[in-house]
RNA sequence: GCCCACAUAGCUCAGUUGGCAGAGCACUUCCUUGGUAAGGAAGAGGUCACCGGUUCAAGUCCGGUUGUGGGCUCCA
């Protein structure tokens, strides 16, 4: 990085490496400077100095390079919005005003919804408040004048006394526009280069469900307007990919409104992945020691009592009653997780611990009543398949096992080549169990993701009510993220259950439980994996691996007998015998992202041979069919 | 569940201040029999999501329900 050179107030020169600046200088001329260094044309040239961060006699320079340069940016994009609104709706209150990945929202109180006009109109605001190029100017104040400048915002002031006694109270100014603020803000206005408000939603105050909903509005901002249109041209792009239109274009999959929200239809097409993607998974379960069981749909919510999610999960559950006769009226309610009828697997025998670890897997159906706001097409969904699995074992194996699950997940995502995160989730305040468990259990999973090292985040608060847990998630095409695989640690269910298994030392011990899956619910990762491979998937997953074109009807015949021997080697065709011309079969099927086109003509019935179309790569010659075929099993992965 | 928006043919979408329901693609039939991303013609296809209201008259205005979309909260 190369040396920049700053004029100081009192007229002497700094030499600093760019994005990390550390000089003695009073923090109080740190706008100062950073105006000095935009002026001065660090080094003779203009420089794109943003920022300058004091933190006592530490400076630290931001430039527009610099990674948290456009968060800064959006920052202050936020409050030139709350300037705007302010203007247009001055008894406007103000709630909490960030910035956020790929731009920023705020949060207002204006006594009615904004409407899209309204947007336009803070908009073109906006736009006069950046072209008049208004500083941001920092102010550190104490409680009580931070109070009385927000004497009618009371948001305000409820964040102001919620802020810790030793707190630095800050706030700044741009125009006629205050904000209680950390900071840090470009030096002006006019550094916002491009911006553009990108939706309207409620919100509720400090994310409580409780508290009153304002209204949010959310924008994007850049330092050109080259960088905002190809962020617009990239959000465009990803909504093709969304799985909820290509499920539509592939007929994988559909919604009705009579049969309910939430409660996806899969076609043969989808089915076919959904199944191919199972037997895959069956083959490494199977390698990696998993048994397979299968369990009720339905159980009496005796289970769900002695489970715990009769008092805890019940507003999720489906309940119904079935009259037994005589009167006597049974509860059973749809089960919500499959964790119950491994259990009863366990304690049907009498279990020593030379029967463990017991893994038991399943491809369990569940459902759950999903608040009908947040259904969203197969990622959220009222009805879903969880790849689950339980594992029975020693305390002493908790460690091992959590080791091979992450390993599991790690060769899973490799073969479908996703990135993803971890979070670790800690005590709920609905739960059940002792402190001294959940802590234990925390921080071996902790301890197994440092080991096997896994970056993680904690995510306070966020565990299931029976133990802690580790969620994998991957991001869809727009960026949004899925929890995916799950791996939880329960030290209640077994004793809630009365599980036991013999110890060498010919005692009785409770086993520990392990909850998990790697990708989660079958229909989510479809969801996910629709929009990775933009609907073309590889030839071992796709529901059509090769179309065969016939290229007039006299060759109609062949074609159908072609197909014939490549299903007997297991290759899914299917014949377009359509009376058009050829090249609208390619279209079609290219259109279908199906990986293989096959045409047959006058030459390819001569040799027996198929003209083989990659659906990237076109025309790739003619080959025997065995050959194909061949050729199709290759993109099979290991188990 | 909460806030906002939307719902017209199988799909994608027009439909003006309330005044006869439209297009392209797909579908059916006929013509065309073709060599790697879209030949021609004709036909059929609608309780304008559902229920109620206002009006001489409602796809259009109002209320409710269901569903969908974007967020919030929640979650695999």
């Amino acid at each position: 990085m190369p040396d920049i050179t700053i004029t100081l107030p009192d007229g002497s020169a700094k030499q600093v490496p760019e994005g990390a600046t550390i000089f003695t200088v009073a923090e109080s001329i740190g706008p100062r400077l950073a105006l000095a260094a935009i002026a001065g044309k660090i080094n003779g040239d203009l420089v794109d100095v943003i920022h300058v961060v004091a933190d006592g006699d530490a400076i630290e320079i931001i430039t527009e390079k610099s990674p948290e340069a456009l968060h800064i940016l959006r920052h202050s994009a936020a409050h030139v919005m709350a300037e705007a609104v302010k203007d247009l709706f001055p008894l406007a209150q103000f709630g909490i005003g960030p910035a956020i990945e790929d731009g920023f929202y705020y949060d207002f109180e204006v006594g009615r919804p904004f409407t899209p006009d309204d947007l336009v109109a803070i908009e073109e605001r906006m736009t006069q408040i950046i072209s008049e190029e208004k500083t941001f100017q920092r102010t550190e104040i104490d409680r009580i004048e931070a109070w009385d400048e927000f004497e009618q915002q009371e948001l305000k002031r409820e964040l102001i006394s919620d802020l810790p006694e030793d707190a630095v109270i800050s706030i700044y100014r741009q125009g006629a526009f205050t904000d209680l603020c950390r900071g840090p803000h470009v030096p002006t206005t006019g550094r916002i280069g491009a911006f553009k408000l990108t939706k309207i939603a409620g919100a509720y105050w400090r994310g409580d469900a409780t508290r009153p909903m304002l209204q949010r509005i959310y924008g994007t901002a850049w330092f050109s307007q080259k960088d905002l249109d190809a962020y617009l041209t990239r959000i465009e792009e990803a909504e093709k990919r969304d799985h909820r239109k290509l499920g539509k274009e592939l007929d994988l999959f559909s919604f009705h409104e009579i049969a309910g929200a939430g409660l996806p239809i899969y076609h043969p097409k989808g089915a076919r992945v959904l199944r191919l993607m199972q037997e895959w998974l069956r083959g490494v379960l199977y390698e990696r020691g998993y048994e397979e069981a299968i369990t009720p749909h339905i159980y009496k919510t005796d289970v769900w009592k002695i489970s715990g999610h009769y008092d805890f999960y019940g507003e999720n559950m489906y309940f119904f009653n079935i009259d037994e006769g005589e009167g006597k009226v049974n509860e059973y309610a749809v089960k919500p997780m499959n964790c119950p009828g491994h259990v009863l697997i366990f304690a049907n025998d009498v279990r020593s611990y030379r029967d463990l670890p017991m893994r038991i897997s399943e491809f369990g159906t569940v459902y759950r009543h999903e608040l009908s706001g947040v259904v969203h097409g197969l990622m959220r969904a009222r009805g879903f398949t969880q790849d689950d699995a339980h594992i029975f074992c020693t305390p002493e194996q908790v460690h091992d096992e959590v080791i091979g699950m992450l390993d599991f997940v790690d060769y899973v995502m490799g073969v479908f080549g996703f990135e993803y995160s971890a979070e670790v989730s800690t005590r709920p305040e609905k739960s059940i169990g002792e402190d001294k468990d959940w802590e234990l259990a925390t921080n071996a999973l902790i301890e197994t993701l440092k080991e096997r090292g896994v970056d993680f985040e904690i995510n306070e608060g966020d565990g299931a009510f029976y133990g802690p847990k580790i969620d994998i998630k991957l991001k869809d095409a727009i960026g949004r993220t899925w929890q995916c695989s799950t791996i939880q640690v329960d030290f209640n269910f077994p004793a809630r259950f009365g599980l036991s298994y013999r110890t060498a030392e010919n005692d009785e011990a409770v086993p520990f439980m392990l909850h998990r899956t790697i990708l989660g619910s079958m229909e989510r990762f479809f969801g996910i994996l629709i929009e990775h491979y933009a609907g073309a998937f590889p030839a071992w997953l796709a529901p059509i691996q090769a179309v065969l074109i016939p290229i007039s009807d006299r060759h109609l015949e062949h074609t159908e007998s072609v197909a014939k021997r490549l299903r007997a080697k297991g290759v899914r065709t299917e014949v377009y015998s359509q009376n058009e011309p050829m090249r609208v079969k390619i279209a079609k099927a290219q259109q279908q992202k199906v990986p293989y086109m096959l045409v047959l003509g006058d030459k390819e019935i001569e040799a027996d041979t198929v003209g083989v179309r990659e659906r990237t790569q076109g025309d790739i010659g003619a080959m025997g069919v065995d050959e194909f075929a061949a050729l199709v099993a290759e993109s099979q992965p290991a188990t």
